[in-house]
DNA sequence: TATGAATGAGTCTTCATTCAT
DNA sequence: TATGAATGAAGACTCATTCAT
């Protein structure tokens, strides 16, 4: 692996390596599947040590799990729309979440795999804020301009938004293999670029005031 | 258990026991966790049975999944918007298609499994017209219809529309316990029938004919 | 080992020399030290074999530790003092009980083992009839015989009385090594017997109606 | 912890300290049960001073076996009859080495985890006079006492003495939490009491010299 | 003298799979 | 066709012990 040397007999920067290769072993094959022997490998320490930092295998998932989100949300904040107009801000925020799923695609397996476990893990997570999209909170203003200026309808729920843009992002990114085959789809970097420009046109389209009928 | 009566020697029933109790047990546990015990005892009979008629245990997940795609498809030729308007026929399909996500939750959990495994088992899955979906050629359909009409703009690809429409309804269902906790969000069944109405109506402003701008 | 050629495909069979195995197991090692390894190794089976008849290593050691009863008090079962005078039964039942100790030392063991732990398995055990010694009993028909005889004073509790047999029995037995080294006592057979001797001739003295005062 | 307060630097304090808690730690759970780790945390000092200052496990063990016999021989030397009458000052005796086992618990599962060894460790001991009992002696001049006086019968062997005493202490003690379940018997302060009494009565009438048969 | 960091060698336990009937 | 009995291979987790400072 191309991890950087390895600081012998520093605890912090022990536990970062244990963790980065939990999230992507977790990652690249869920809970069950994911073998501590190979995190241990990857992480270039023995064993014990992940059990001595991390108790056992669910915390470790669970640290894994937090780490996804943790990772995620600091992207997330990278994004700067306060310079847009509106409506483009709109879209590139939907070209900015489908470029970051497709190149994060361990957030993905994370959720899929919580999700199929019941949401244990997350249900039992502390310190939540840590893990709530700043995003919802760009939407909130992108689109509180929007109605100012009377492009946007207002009424529109933030939280509800992101969810619409996640689901348009997510699905195809996720369930790239099936598709592709199923449908036959020549699912590439190119091909979820375009879904993105639609789904920021289909978006732009939902949340566009009704056209001033009126006489003035 | 309440299953059907158990005609001893009956090859083909067996067989189908076995189908039906792997299902369940690979969509409730993906493919690591689920427990070839498990199956037989759900199934009601030995496990040298499942071996016998599946080979083993990546051959019966094989089977499994082709089986989750031909109930899916199954239930998706029971709609019928023939004699519906376009629009209402979209609606209805969005509908349709939430419901159908929710109420076979191991239809998400199967292409999620599957999908984290790189999609191997699909590549190899053969007979691929009996797992895609009716649904492609009654978009198709009514697209045409809205298109004749002049309700609806044309150049609009059924398949890419598809996909939009199990993106919006598949990952809030399919991600709805960590959206729970991390969202805050409700999610419930009225939730959900709310999140297809507003999917619907976002569709059809997509797919509107822009309005004739009148004799300018 | 010198097991007796091992039948296959014989469930119960199998589960006995496991069994046997176990109680020699934890008997020579105690809990803690005992090794599944090992058990099966000696019992001519494979690890999981175990844990298919007994559930795990605690609920094979408190199989064990009942058998040890079982067994010890299969043993008891076979002394027959009916035809003795009642103090000659007395020191029969001591050489007798010395004797029993001695050649089952694995029954020293496990009850070492089972006190130090804390006595948490003897305390879920049920059918605790099987467990108790049948010498009780015996002791009270002994002990009825000498009162009515004129021999021994009344108001002896039988099972204080088989308790004081089996402290000085069990003492030496199970605390050999330390005796020989600590004390420089040449402890073997014939220094063991001769205890028994001298616990009889103890306990006659104890037993002993006080003798008649004369005239008054 | 109330331990004295941890003088830095004081190599005899931190070995005391580490043979404490390592008593403690083997008594508790005997020598295949017990974990340097907990030995280390109780006596307030790293692992590697542990192996600085008694090598390995096997030797800590030994220095805690040794330790054990040395507190308990220090107690026994408390003990002052010279000044009763030699029935009493049995009787005393035995008094003092039922309380002796009860307030010292460790002890008898120190004896035991010894026994199921098979005595490795007391057999590579030296300076053995430590540890043999200063009662051998007491008992030995309370005989001779009794003897002179004609109380007791000459020819009784102190250490067979010691040895009985021991056996009829150790047993109850050693075993209550078996006994208590196998046989309902009420094991605690009183009754334990009782039996030193009923002991102590017993050994007495062993002793007692033929009442002088009289003129006749 | 003292310790936080680290590990090799197990130990219990599980699981897909096969054997004998 | 059907199954109770059996196992090799591996997985999570532990523990006495040592290293580097």
């Amino acid at each position: 692996m191309n991890l950087p040397p390895k600081p012998a007999r520093d605890a912090a920067a022990t536990q970062r390596r244990i963790l980065e290769a939990a999230l992507t072993e977790f990652s690249a094959h869920g809970h069950g599947g994911a073998r501590i022997d190979r995190i241990a490998g990857a992480a270039g320490v023995s064993k014990p040590m992940i059990y001595n930092y991390f108790g056992d295998k669910e915390e470790l998932y669970k640290a894994a799990l937090r780490e996804s989100y943790v990772q995620i949300r600091q992207g997330e904040r990278q994004i700067d729309t306060d310079h847009m107009a509106p409506e483009e801000a709109i879209r590139e925020l939907v070209r900015f979440t489908m470029e970051h799923f497709v190149s994060k695609p361990w957030f993905t397996s994370m959720l899929n795999t919580e999700n199929m476990r019941g949401g244990v893990a997350v249900r039992e997570m502390d310190h939540l804020s840590e893990i709530q999209s700043p995003l919802i909170e760009t939407i909130g203003s992108i689109l509180d301009r929007g109605v100012a200026e009377g492009s946007f309808r207002p009424g529109i729920d933030p939280t509800e938004l992101y969810i619409t843009i996640a689901s348009l992002c997510f699905f195809p990114v996720s369930n790239k293999h099936t598709l592709r085959v199923v449908f036959k789809v020549p699912i590439d970097e190119d091909w979820l670029t375009r879904r993105a420009e639609e789904a920021g046109e289909m978006i732009i389209r939902y949340l566009r005031a009704a056209p001033n009928g009126g006489g003035s």
